[in-house]
DNA sequence: GGGTTTTGCGCC
DNA sequence: AAAGGGCGCAAAACCC
């Protein structure tokens, strides 16, 4: 059954369950409540923007199993009519619904609007929103599920929206729990690379013994900071380099190379993840980041603050299971050659995906040399030609042509302008108007390239993000109480437990891998290897 | 002075 | 001869 809701102010609000009148409720939390366990198994809610209502339900210790969020599968859905960048929230789906203007998306999902603080700031002396009414959001849901009945396949169509919604509810449950983030650690590590902490505005102490080590070696003192700096210092030493960019400094022999890129690797790491950071996103020993569900266009999440999709590996060793609870860990291995073998449907690469180690079982094919299989693998995902890439790709072209014409029929796509759709129906924005002009033009060779490069990588990476984001949905329902996910990075996710469920965690990875690889898939050879571990810090996690 | 783009590099 | 997909972030660099 679907259940219409709409948050009011001081946590009221109205609740429409199918097929019968509006409710106005004063505690929406507590209705909700009871609405919760219907006879005809839970209610799919359905609402404007999971954002707007879930965290203030999580406050109040109201978690529910499934969603359809009207933000995100608008996105969705204009993307796949061809409409990517249309403002995407329930009221401009409703004004386009009646021939209204259309009110600009201030807080888009994803790249096409901007929601940080600016965004948030300027919202604020807006008009008053209309007063709320279940009518509108029911009306724009109808709607919804008229056009993804129209869509290429709307069995698959659906699912990527029940998946795309459950990525809502599950961001908003990180949010609200957070992942254990030990400040006392993370200090400790801080002053074992940096030195104790500055006064505000001041360097390390490591990374001003290095500064002045770059300035000892060069005999002038310069900012390391600056890139142009860095390029005038090695040219006045006669010995010139390319860029500032580590790769080309490591060509050139000179002694400031090796201080110079040891502070640039300090001062980043100062920058990302120094105290300033742990001050901003680190609380109460949580690390409570801001994720953007679908934020990506192939459908990966996005962070909109703190960093959580590039956090350094160093850091791991400040993720520590609370005390009696353990961390489960679990990436999948090798997961994009994986979804294009099974895309594509090619026998030969099924069947090396149907092996742990997908790369080592391709390696006969290309002449005994697991890193060539590696090489030619990635390269005809990416669109890499350089190096060994051309002749490996041949030998892939002839040993595993289903595969390689998939994406090749991709990039050709992009190169003419035309759209692609992941398996599930995420589709690419269409080329923008400067593309169209430059195509035609003298450098046009090199736009249709690039566009192929990113509709080839596109059909690949955006199944594989599904693949993940259905993967976690399922976990997530498999879970006992009081397991909470707690991470996600693309093809990693992170389940925090007490240390008697860790056993019952593991298998439940296992078993949403399956389901998910049923769930796109079907019957197929290809296998999605998850190994889950169950440790006490994510730093012991591979 | 503030806003935007570029650079370099970390994650997948 | 070289050539590689998607991001976020901070500081520098650039621009008005």
């Amino acid at each position: 059954m679907n259940v219409v809701v709409v948050p009011g102010a001081d946590g009221s609000g109205l609740l429409r369950p199918e097929g019968e009148a509006t409710r106005s409720v004063a505690d929406l939390a507590a209705a909700v409540r009871d609405l919760r366990g219907g006879r005809a198994g839970p209610p799919r809610w359905v609402w404007a923007d999971t954002r707007e209502v879930y965290p203030a339900l999580l406050e109040r210790g109201v978690r529910l199993a499934r969603c359809h969020d009207l933000a995100l599968t608008e996105g969705l859905l204009l993307a796949h009519e061809g409409r990517y960048g249309e403002p995407r929230s329930a009221r401009a789906a409703y004004a386009r619904l009646h021939g209204l203007p259309v009110p600009g998306d201030h807080d888009a999902h994803g790249p096409a609007g901007h929601h940080g603080p600016v965004a948030r700031q300027a919202a604020l002396f807006e008009e008053e929103p209309p007063p709320p009414d279940a009518g509108p959001v029911a009306e724009v849901h109808a709607d919804q599920l008229r056009r993804i009945g129209a869509t290429a396949d709307p069995r698959r169509f659906r699912l990527l929206v029940a998946a795309e919604s459950a990525g809502a509810l599950i961001a908003a449950e990180m949010g609200h729990d957070g992942m254990p983030w030990r400040r006392d650690l993370h200090d400790a590590l801080l002053a074992e690379m940096l030195g104790p902490r500055p006064v505000h505005g001041m360097r390390p102490a490591r990374l001003q013994a290095l500064a002045d080590e770059v300035a000892a070696v060069f005999g002038t003192s310069f900012n390391p900071d600056s890139v142009q700096q860095i390029v005038k210092a090695f040219k006045a030493a006669g010995t010139p380099v390319s860029s500032a960019r580590a790769h080309d400094l490591k060509k050139v022999d000179h002694p400031g190379v090796a201080p110079l890129l040891a502070y640039r690797e300090l001062a980043r790491f100062h920058s990302f993840h120094g105290w300033a950071w742990a001050d901003q996103w680190v609380r109460d020993d949580r690390f409570r980041p801001e994720y953007v569900v679908g934020g990506v266009v192939t459908g990966r999440w996005a962070t909109s603050g703190g960093g959580a999709l590039q956090i350094h590996k160093a850091m791991r060793r400040a993720v520590v299971a609370d005390e009696g609870w353990t961390l489960v860990v679990a990436d999948a291995a090798q997961l994009e050659p994986r979804v294009l073998a099974a895309m594509a449907g090619d026998r030969g690469l099924a069947r090396a995906a149907g092996e742990a180690d997908l790369y080592r079982a391709l390696a006969r094919a290309f002449g005994g040399e697991r890193d060539h299989a590696k090489i030619a693998m990635l390269s005809a995902m990416y669109g890499g030609t350089s190096g060994d890439a051309s002749k490996l790709l041949a030998v892939m072209r002839q040993r595993f042509p289903a595969a390689y014409r998939f994406v090749e029929d991709a990039a050709r796509a992009g190169e003419e302008g035309r759209l692609v759709r992941s398996w599930l129906g995420r589709t690419c924005p269409p080329p923008s108007a400067r593309w169209r002009e430059l195509v035609s033009g003298p450098e046009g060779g090199r736009a249709a390239r690039d566009r192929g490069r990113f509709t080839r990588n596109f059909v690949v990476q955006a199944t594989a993000a599904e693949w993940a984001l259905v993967l976690m949905a399922v976990l997530r329902g498999l879970l006992p109480d009081p397991a909470r996910l707690v991470f996600f990075q693309h093809d990693e996710v992170m389940v925090h437990c007490p240390q008697e469920l860790a056993g019952e965690a593991v298998a439940a990875v296992g078993r949403a891998a399956e389901e998910a690889t049923r769930l796109l898939f079907g019957p197929t050879p290809v296998r999605f290897p998850m190994e889950a571990v169950a440790v006490r810090c994510y730093a012991e996690a591979k």
